[in-house]
DNA sequence: AGAATAAAATACCATTAGGTATAAAAATGT
DNA sequence: ACATTTTTATACCTAATGGTATTTTATTCT
């Protein structure tokens, strides 16, 4: 049981439930390790939960961003997002970086700290693309980008916290399509099959 | 300190806060008054939340129920909600409903089952408006009532969120105004100054 | 006024949290 | 093979939680 595997336990149980209500004691337990161990590694909770974003963003996150970067169209990248936000499997409990920053002031400082940089990293992103979409001249409107990156990354947030709560697939991706309709309008309203 | 008082304290405490970290102590301490006296007059933690939570909805969530109830045209209902989640004063730190909803798993039974219960109340009333607005050719296109009511819910809800954690009020608008241009189309885009 | 009763406040209980000291075990160097 | 060092596991600590037993205070009835 090494180091790594400790992170994919502890990761696995802050995702499926809730960052804040799995203990160390829990996670030790799962893990099959020593408290003290953990302690060793990670120095605290906070830092365990450090490890714990980071292995997150670097294998969940990094997704997000090469669709973001893949040079794509907008309708495709919304689509592509779209798809990723109601498909992915890993999605299905939802984000844990949503849901650690929905909580963040139960985080220590150190993990807290870096979901504001992770936070920081994705606005730029989504504002990044946007930005090419409306160079290209692929995005009209005067819609500041700024407010489309926000708007953007807080409706994708909703519809994956909305499958943590069990709502049904196949409406999550028809409110989020609706949401994003604004961005960038399509045909028509279609339902999900 | 009669009994409402106590319930003024907690509520106003779990809502400020979040309903998850406010300990019973706090609020004994907070309303001055004994902790066996508070659990004479609840039972439990989760009695006063179950009495805050309907405290809530009828001084508070009632005013939503009002809009939706005025029998107002489409676009002004939206406006008055709107209006209504970007400036209502009390709604600076957010929705205590919202935030018992969000964090559902952490409430007791009794509170758990009145928040499903006020959660299908609200939902049945925003459908109840929108097939109104059907009904009187108000409201066209094809889209389900329930998938818009979910949908006006859940962005109402999504902006008293934003508003709980800082965000700038008048980007919350624009982005809820934004969200809901999908139901009735404005004339156009103009920033809230 | 004095006895009986209702109310309140203090003190307490069991459990769990994050975190650590200490004892046991294993691995390593010579 | 033995001594040393490092790792592991058990046991413990302090603080805080929801909830309650007990004692003290206030009130009411006669």
């Amino acid at each position: 049981m090494n180091n790594d595997d400790v992170l994919d336990v502890a990761m696995a149980a802050y995702w499926q439930g809730d960052p804040a209500d799995v203990s160390v004691n829990a996670i030790t337990q799962m893990a099959g390790i020593s408290k003290p161990s953990l302690y060793r590694e990670f120095g605290s909770e906070d830092g365990l939960k450090l490890a714990v974003v980071d292995r997150y963003a670097e294998q969940v996150l990094s997704d997000m961003f090469v669709i973001l970067h893949a040079g794509m169209g907008l309708r495709e990248t919304l689509d592509a997002l779209i798809d990723f936000a109601c498909d992915d499997p890993r999605m299905e409990t939802g984000c844990l970086f949503n849901k650690m920053r929905a909580g963040k002031h139960r985080l220590g400082p150190l993990t807290r700290a870096r979901v504001d940089e992770i936070d920081a990293a994705g606005q730029a992103a989504y504002a990044a693309f946007l930005q090419s979409c409306r160079d290209l001249g692929d995005w009209p409107g005067t819609l500041p980008v700024t407010v489309g990156a926000k708007y953007l990354g807080e409706q994708i947030g909703l519809a994956i916290t909305q499958r943590a709560s069990g709502e049904d697939p196949a409406r999550i991706r028809e409110m989020l399509t609706l949401a994003l309709t604004v961005l960038a309008r399509h045909d028509a309203y279609h339902t999900a099959s």
